[in-house]
DNA sequence: GGAGTTTTTGACAGAGCAGCCAAGAACTGC
DNA sequence: GCAGTTCTTGGCTGCTCTGTCAAAAACTCC
């Protein structure tokens, strides 16, 4: 019926949500974009439109992968342990790569110009709020996490140290710091 | 001598400072600046050198306009009480304008593509944690603040929430939940 | 193998940007 | 009022970026 496309798009999508990541929305040229997907930029423009239409392609998957992230915390351990070790994952990335989150550097990059992006990022925090709550919840039945907090306002005190410390760790902290940060976060839900 | 300057250093400083603070430091062109400043291009980079020099000197001319509102901290009132304004303030005024904390915005942006720009925004912090380690001290003494843990360690901890706490502010986040957890992070240093 | 459809390819136009520079203007000291 | 110095002014150069387009290519159905 017609030419096939050379391209996976998923696979695009993939890497052009990579490279977003490293550089920056703004500072992402679409040649940057061509590169890192292999395409051409003519064909770029022809599948997806332009970058920004690209640009939320790569927020929403990110919130997926960032959802089956959350959700994929072992259920093996302890609340309290699956906490440590989803904050732990994060920092540790980010003092390796320094890209910190995507949804954190889109928000702090495009909430004055361009919120509606920004919104989109936001959206990316709604599944690590929710296995964090989720996870709380599992330790207050268990009598392990405190209860004189809502589940909800106990995730989003550990989602705004979560974030301060990728800003941390991007900033250059040193890990000793971080993990005792994280340990001393972990500790103050305790029951 | 010599023809004098139509522009006051000082001022044109702090008025590229905001303009960086607002757009970022890649968005903000030299023409953003010519106009923010009142100065032509050609005298911009006549006082300055160019866009990067100047930014230098709005990173510095921030960080000691943080250390003297960080010490400002009003001394008439307990030290827990000192904290949470200090967060209510920077969380409050991130609501309503959106721009965060410049150090943050640039270590953000640039942590990864431009990293000794990185580090100056990271000596920003300084002020910060030495004024929260300052009152965390002084709480301490006055047996309000909990004492297993170290004043310098509850001062990256306080950090971290704060700087995830402008992130959410910039966000979106609703007012209430923000100083709900602006509570519970001070409530949380109590001994 | 021809018609029809979609993708690829390479190039082009238009805009914005950083940095530079030469000529003129403003001021001081003598 | 003249010499010397520094700042201002406006424009210029070269680069990069986004978005578009026409022609060629690849494939399918008939």
């Amino acid at each position: 019926m017609a030419r096939p496309r050379k391209f996976d798009t998923e696979a695009a999508i993939d890497a052009a949500m990579n490279t977003f990541w490293t550089k920056g929305y703004t500072a992402t040229s679409t040649d940057d974009l061509a590169e890192s997907t292999g395409m051409l930029r003519g064909s770029l423009y022809n599948a997806f439109g332009g970058k920004r239409q690209l640009f939320e392609l790569a927020l929403r998957r990110y919130r997926e992968q960032g959802a089956a992230g959350a959700n994929a915390m072992a259920d093996d351990q302890p609340p309290l342990e699956r906490i440590r070790r989803l904050l732990r994952a994060g920092v540790d990335r980010t003092t390796a790569d320094h890209r910190g989150c995507l949804a954190v550097n889109t928000v702090t990059e495009l909430a004055g110009p361009e919120p509606e992006l920004a919104h989109l990022a936001r959206q990316a925090f709604i599944p690590l709020e929710s296995a964090l709550a989720t996870a709380v919840e599992a330790g207050r039945v268990r009598g392990e996490i405190r209860a004189d907090r809502t589940p909800q306002q106990l995730a989003r005190q550990v989602m705004a140290a979560f974030h301060g410390l990728l800003l941390q760790a991007k900033a250059g902290f040193e890990p000793e710091s971080l993990h005792a940060t994280i340990d001393a976060v972990v500790d103050d839900l305790r029951a």
